[in-house]
DNA sequence: TATTGTTATACTCTATAACTATA
DNA sequence: TATAGTTATAGAGTATAACAATA
């Protein structure tokens, strides 16, 4: 898919109201024609567009269990390392930790995770996913595994391996340099 | 996210000492011990990854201007598109109108944008960027490249145009229909 | 003194609902 | 009746600051 948003005059200022663009912006659900213009050139907005429909998606597909934000990755990552700190916990899921605290109180009302005090730092709280954690869980994975095949299922095996693997080089260069 | 502009005085009493930098374990996921688990099997969450230090870094750049979430895309796109609606914008980046009511508010107070009344459709305000948005798109736009430069410049012209066709074959999917 | 967890708070973001003026 | 825009408002999300317990 080529970009071609049409003429787009990187450097310059585009003229405005000279061309009568394909602007049609109107009602129809069916034909919307918007132009992206130069937003088009830059892949965050790709990647924000894609990323926002596959949350909203959970979203909605959990709505019924009014789960909070962040909840969901929160207790798959103490699931995936168990006694986990809630600080630890924080600086993975990139909030502060005032945050965890409030997910972590959630989890616990839930009775899907548990703060049981640490032996060896007292100051610490060891994170534990219950039993009816894991079945929940094994649920919600399920939902993402079901969004992201909606989405996925058109490209091949190779070319998702590809994507995984174009999507972590970006990372890595995120994390192993400058912010 | 530091509105760096707030300066929020509540009650007094800054310690006005800085952190002893610990040296690593936080800031750079490439050395993070913890483990993601289940979560490290889904594009959805390398994607919100990549995405996340992408706006953030985005956010923090342009922290001196106060800009309010949206505000770049929506003046981008009334560039591209220019006499669009409101409501069409709305739609566009996928918020309700009335969030773009209070963003086109922004854009005018800045002397970014401008309202006129529709001739066509006195219900309607067409929209445009005027000479200092233009300016000023062209500064935030410089800005977004320097920011997906760092994480994209290890990967080459041909991945970088693959990872875009791969990324608009996946929200073709989702603007098809299946929601 | 520094760190973990906690609480209180403020600010941003966003959707919902009601309203107007047009169509 | 339906749509574009507006306003008011409520709720969610998150960061900041201050504090207690512990290191």
């Amino acid at each position: 898919m080529s970009k071609s948003n049409g003429t787009k005059a990187k450097t310059g200022r585009r003229p405005a109201k000279a061309a009568a663009a394909p602007v049609r912006a109107d009602g129809g659900p069916g034909g919307s024609q918007v132009s992206l213009g130069r937003l088009g050139d830059f892949v965050g907005f790709r990647l924000r567009r894609v990323q926002n429909h596959l949350s909203r998606h959970f979203a909605t597909a959990t709505a019924a269990e009014g789960l909070r934000s962040g909840l969901f990755s929160s207790l798959a990552l103490i699931e995936a390392n168990p006694g986990i700190s809630q600080i630890a916990l924080s600086r993975e899921v990139g909030q502060d930790k005032s945050v965890a605290v409030a997910i972590v109180d959630d989890l616990e009302k839930l009775g899907w995770a548990e703060r049981r005090r640490s032996t060896t730092d007292r100051r610490r709280h060891a994170l534990y996913v219950t039993a009816a954690g894991q079945a929940k869980l094994d649920a919600l994975f399920a939902v993402v595994d079901e969004t992201e095949s909606a989405v996925l299922h058109q490209l091949s095996p190779g070319e998702k391996q590809l994507l995984s693997e174009l999507l972590d080089r970006m990372y890595a260069a995120i994390a192993g340099g400058e912010s």
